[in-house]
DNA sequence: AACTAAAATTTCTTTATATGGAATTTATTG
DNA sequence: CAATAAATTCCATATAAAGAAATTTTAGTT
């Protein structure tokens, strides 16, 4: 996979192992095919992985390892960026409260969008992004496209280039059918594209703009097609495109994102 | 903080950080702090920095480090031992959408419990675990009462003796009244304390029990203190229980717990 | 249940890399 | 705008990480 000129430091290397752990599957991965993977041998593989159990990263059951529980509640505390998933947890209560469905927020992570945190509504809803920590290529979801369509034209031709290949992969619009939709979000500020991609489902996502007009983050509905018919939706639209607007009052001006933006894009693995 | 006697790896200390980080506020951290907290040189701390930079692990922001979304979103396919949190969403759900109150997945981690999992309900509950990812110590907390007071007897006194200090510390029971609520929530099979330690607010929680008979995890509920009153309690007991048996039973029997019993309280750091 | 093949550990020597002091640049503060 | 403190770079040295080979453990097979 990983190929060329990678002259790394022992201590990348081992990063890259524990990355390796966290996408194998819940059973585990062994040692031998870390080591494989990761191109080093496996007496290396195997010191790393032993400090890494020690530190509570990994975890070793019996042969195989997988990643440990003190590594989920070390970073339950990361993507906290600006505080904002605490800044939006009422946004989500009430959101949650008053339209009774599946609420997402959704933040821009370079060419993708994560999903920072979702109240579950009454309907089991299948999403893109699956779980908090899930991520989705901008363009694809709602939430995830009310971003893209908001970000500076530089920027967001270049995820454009650089999605559409992925949004092809998983059956989503061609570059074409994108870009009509990209407009058109643009010009009515919210995103009801219902692509039949999950059946029976429908979603509805509005950007959040930082203080610098930046479309940062999203908030978004996932629920019954049935429940965005005309006679509803409006007052959906209404109603997230308020609290979107007062999550955003809320991010702090004097913020990172403009002082650096350079890493939004290069931060890309 | 950290003493003595700790000829640590490379490896180690650069992980060390990555908890520092973690451990600092969202503002971030500075670099001399980290290598001071950590007890190495500023270079040193500097190299790392970068390399846990360039893997996402950590970003940059200003002059103050941080942890990145990048870590969150590795991280949250952690913890997932046994694909617990897959298995329980749909009893979550069930749960949420019968009772309409905030409901809890928690799981033992050595001297701990972990909130693995929560749906939100219609009012906002504050719970001692806060949010997803968020740990309490094994007996602070009805789901985590629950699952200290099922533990086998000798793991349960280590705990004990390990937790009282730290119980009392954020003011809750002595030792003696520990013991009370412990045996009566063994003789019930269930946890309805009151501590009063959250004004107007009231929690219920049970043991889930693996294939060993193992307290592994806990469902728990959190909602006003009106909503459990004795003529709504009873019902709110018998929904929970009968849930927690149906988790219980999809635990997969060939696993983890007992094959490395050693582990289970030598993880604590 | 014994046998065989494969993976996991351990050992050991070489080599490469991490380390901290000192120097330089860049921020922060009065 | 100076003065101070922190961040970053450089460098010689010590140290720790690397992989080959050997050993032990585990898992698969008959």
């Amino acid at each position: 996979m990983i190929d060329s000129a990678e002259p790394l430091s022992s201590l990348r290397r081992a990063l890259g192992l524990l990355r390796l752990v966290g996408a194998a599957d819940a059973g585990g991965i062994r040692l031998k095919d870390l080591a494989e993977q990761a191109g080093c041998s496996q007496p290396t593989a195997h010191r790393a992985l032993q400090d890494l159990a020690a530190e509570g990263f990994v975890e070793q059951v019996g042969k195989r390892y997988r990643l440990a529980l003190d590594f989920f509640v070390l970073a339950a505390r990361a993507g906290h960026a600006d505080g904002l998933r605490d800044l939006a947890k009422p946004v989500l209560l009430r959101l949650s409260a008053t339209l009774t469905d599946t609420i997402f927020l959704l933040v821009r992570n370079g060419y993708e969008a994560v999903c920072l945190d979702r109240i579950e509504g009454p309907f089991p809803i299948r999403s893109f992004t699956g779980d908090i920590g899930g991520k989705v290529p901008l363009g694809l979801g709602q939430g995830s496209l009310a971003i893209l369509a908001h970000l500076p034209e530089a920027e967001r031709e270049a995820v454009i280039r650089f999605n559409v290949p992925r949004l092809l992969d998983r059956g989503f619009l061609d570059e074409a059918a994108l870009r009509v939709e990209l407009e058109k979000a643009r010009a009515q500020g919210w995103v009801n594209l219902n692509t039949g991609l999950i059946p029976g489902m429908a979603g509805l996502g509005v950007p959040v703009f930082d203080a610098q007009g930046r479309a940062v983050a999203a908030l978004s509905v996932g629920t019954l097609a049935d429940r965005l018919r005309p006679e509803r939706l409006p007052g959906v639209v209404a109603i997230l495109k308020a609290e979107a607007a007062t999550l955003g009052a809320m991010l702090n001006p004097f913020d990172t994102a403009l002082r650096h933006p350079s890493r939004s894009l290069s931060a890309v693995s």
